[in-house]
DNA sequence: GTAATTAAGTTTCCTAGTCAACAATGATTT
DNA sequence: AAATCATTGTTGACTAGGAAACTTAATTAC
């Protein structure tokens, strides 16, 4: 027997070394307009949500309200989305995506398109279906829901 | 039509949210042997090619060389790892795993066999068995090499 | 109706990377 | 043998996120 199973034993390992192909090489490609994955992440989540406040994205996004304040401000600083107060509430604000934001959207999206179909291109069909519905099992019955940044 | 793609709709977002979970799971076991990740996979590699050059450890996990430098001098301080100066080329020392970095490997390699086998353990075997086989058909079909980190 | 508690966001400090500049040494050219 | 060029590893400036302290405002308890 051996001291120590390889690493290349684990579902894991070959997990993480493909997933991190595919954000690589997405970052490469949403930076070609000037936005980060992150960034990208979360103003994907804003145009379906807008206007919402930063929690519900913190939420959203499995991100630490810390870390929305700040990736929100970014994005504000970009241009790419603006904050409204709220009236009832003087602590709380919404956040929205501005019309350039909103402009940016089917081309980040269509990078997106254009990312996936390539990476996983060298897939069959069987192959790109099965692996879909097993990811899609396991998130179920792990009961996984945040949308993954990084 | 709608003006974006949901995504929900690429494979990558699945995998993402998988393998995140899997990591972080993992970095949660770990840190009970006062270990990240990144730690442990270093001194993985490292129990494979000791002694070795940082520079081969870079390679092996694509990280800059600055990186492991860092990850380097944290393990010496941790009493993990040492360095040993090159006589041949004074620029050049190479590193291996101290007695009690080396006594950690067996711990953490079944850590990480556990964490596999508990994360994956909702699968049924047929599912384990296609998602291993796709995603070692990816990785091969796409020539990716290095290990994976974080 | 005031005090204590809770909630929304921001800020500070910390960790862990990248990238680019650097010092030191070694290799190559001429 | 000197000058140039390449390589090894470290350092500093910067980026991005987490944890927890903090500020301000709202809610609850009494």
């Amino acid at each position: 027997m051996t001291l120590a199973s390889e690493p290349t034993d684990h579902t894991g390992y070959w997990m993480r070394m493909v997933s991190n192909a595919v954000s690589q090489e997405f970052a490469r490609k949403v930076s070609s307009e000037d936005v980060t994955v992150a960034e990208w992440t979360f103003m994907r989540a804003l145009y379906d949500l807008e206007p919402t406040p930063p929690s519900a994205l913190a939420e959203r996004m499995g991100m630490t309200k810390g870390a929305i304040s700040k990736l929100a401000e970014r994005l504000v600083v970009k241009g790419l989305v603006e904050r409204t107060e709220s009236q009832e509430d003087k602590r709380a604000h919404s956040l929205s995506l501005t019309t350039e934001g909103r402009a940016k959207i089917p081309i980040l999206a269509s990078l997106a398109d254009e990312n996936d179909a390539g990476f996983f291109g060298v897939l069959t069909n069987d192959e790109h279906e099965a692996l879909d519905r097993i990811l899609k099992a396991l998130a179920e019955r792990r009961g996984l829901k945040t949308t993954p940044v990084d």
